[in-house]
DNA sequence: TAAGAACTTGTACTCCGTTCAGTTTTAGGT
DNA sequence: ACCTAAAACTGAACGGAGTACAAGTTCTTA
C-alpha cells in the first residue's frame, strides 16, 4: 500500500504521492491530468456539445480509444475527480467525528469538506447553465462521491433503521445541492460555507415549523 | 382549451379526453400509447440496452424518425408521462390545500400522489436495477415533474426566501425519493404510503435529534 | 374539393462508446 | 545490460443514439 510522500517531479502542481509511485504510475497521473486539463480548457471555450472526444484526444496528443480508457464517458472527463482530490475526501470521511451524532457528524463532514467542493463548484456550473445535456450527471458535484458515503454511513450505523438512516443521508445531500444552487460563485467561498451551514441547520432543526 | 370528456373509443383503456379532441389529436394520442406500450413490452422482456430504437420503432410499426418524434430520448419512452396522467397531477396541484402551512400542503400534495406514483414504481425499479445506465434519467418518477412544482411553489410563495423555500422543496423530494428507494414493490401500497408519510414527517420534525 | 397545415418516412450524417488485434513501452529478474 | 511478461497505446471497424432534411401522405377547413 502506497504512502504519501513529498514529491518534486517536472510534472509540477499538486500531486503529493510519487516517490513510491513507481514510473508506470506516474505517467499515467500525467497523462490523466492532462487530458483531463485539455479537455477542461476546450469545453470551456467552445462549450460542451460543440467539442467532439475526438478534438480533446487530439489536442491532448492521444488516441480516442485511450481517452475512453481514462474516462467512462465525455461527461466523465468533467466531473470525475482527481486521484489527489479523491485522497482528501477519503481521509476526511475516516477522521470524521464520532463523539457526535449523525446529523451533527454530517454537518461537520459537510463543512469540511465544503472548501473542496468549492473550487470544482465555478467551472461546472457553469458549463451546467451553457449545456442542458449535462445536467443529469451533474447532481452537485459531490454525487459522484454518494456510494462512498453511504458505505460509511453503513459502517457507523450498522445497526440503525435502515430507512431512517437513508432520510438522513438523503437529506443532508439535498441541502447541501440546495446550497450549491444557492451560491453564486462570484460570492466569496465563506458565503457558500454560510449556505451549507444554514441549509444543514435548518434542516436539522425540521421545516415543518416554518415561515408560510 | 380542451376540456374532460368521457369518450368510449375504439382505443380501449383509460382517456377521458376525446369527443373535441377530434381525429389528429386522437390518433396521435393513440400512437403515443403504441409505441410506448410497445417500447414497455419490448425492454421488459429483454432489457433495456438490449432493445434498439429500431427494434421499439419496427415493432411498434412506425419508422424509427417517428419515434424521435413523439420521444425526445430512448430514456423518455420509459419515464414521460401519459397525456392522462399530467392532467391528475396538474389538478392535484390546482386544488392543492392553501389553508395549511406550506410543509403539510406538501406533505399532502405527497400523500395525494403516492397511489398514482406507486403504479409507475414497479415496472422502473425493475429496469432501474436490471439496466445502471438508466439510474441518471430517474430520480424518483417524479423528477420528471419537478419544474412545475418548482412553479407552482413560486406561485404560493413569491415573497418568500428564494433559499429557505428552495430548501423545504428539495427536501420534500429527498424525503419522497427515501420513501420510494424503501418501498418494495411486492408489499401493498398502503405501507408506500405510510413510508411517504413517515419519511416527510421525520424530515418536517428534523433530523438532528435523532437516534445516533 | 382544393389549399394548406400537420404528420410520417427514408436517407444520410455526426458522434458516442465498445471491441479487438497488433504495436510500443515499462518492470523486474538474470 | 538484456530478455520476457505485463501493461499501456493505437488504428480500424462496428452498432446504436440522435439530428437534418426533402419528399410523401393524411387530416383540416374554408
Amino acid at each position: 500500500m502506497p504512502v504519501a510522500i513529498k514529491d518534486g517531479s517536472a510534472t509540477g502542481q499538486h500531486c503529493a504521492i510519487s516517490a513510491v509511485m513507481g514510473l508506470r504510475e506516474r505517467k499515467k497521473l500525467a497523462a490523466w491530468r492532462t487530458i483531463r486539463s485539455t479537455a477542461l480548457r476546450l469545453i470551456g471555450e467552445r462549450g460542451f456539445e460543440a467539442v467532439s472526444v475526438e478534438d480533446i484526444a487530439a489536442e491532448a496528443g492521444v488516441s480516442r480509444t485511450t481517452f475512453f480508457s481514462y474516462f467512462a464517458s465525455k461527461e466523465a472527463v468533467v466531473f470525475d475527480l482527481d486521484p489527489d482530490e479523491v485522497r482528501q475526501w477519503r481521509n476526511a470521511l475516516e477522521n470524521c467525528r464520532t463523539d457526535l451524532p449523525l446529523w451533527d457528524a454530517l454537518t461537520d463532514l459537510a463543512l469540511t469538506l465544503a472548501p473542496l467542493l468549492a473550487e470544482r463548484l465555478p467551472l461546472q456550473k457553469r458549463l451546467l447553465e451553457q449545456s442542458p445535456g449535462l445536467c443529469r450527471s451533474a447532481r452537485g458535484a459531490c454525487d459522484g462521491f454518494e456510494p462512498e458515503l453511504r458505505e460509511w454511513l453503513g459502517r457507523r450505523c450498522p445497526d440503525a433503521d435502515d430507512v431512517r438512516t437513508a432520510l438522513v443521508l438523503n437529506t443532508a445531500m439535498a441541502a447541501i445541492s440546495t446550497a450549491v444552487d444557492a451560491w453564486d460563485p462570484d460570492q466569496p467561498v465563506e458565503r457558500f460555507l454560510e449556505l451549507v451551514s444554514d441549509c444543514l441547520r435548518w434542516a436539522g432543526a425540521g421545516l415543518a415549523a416554518a415561515p408560510s
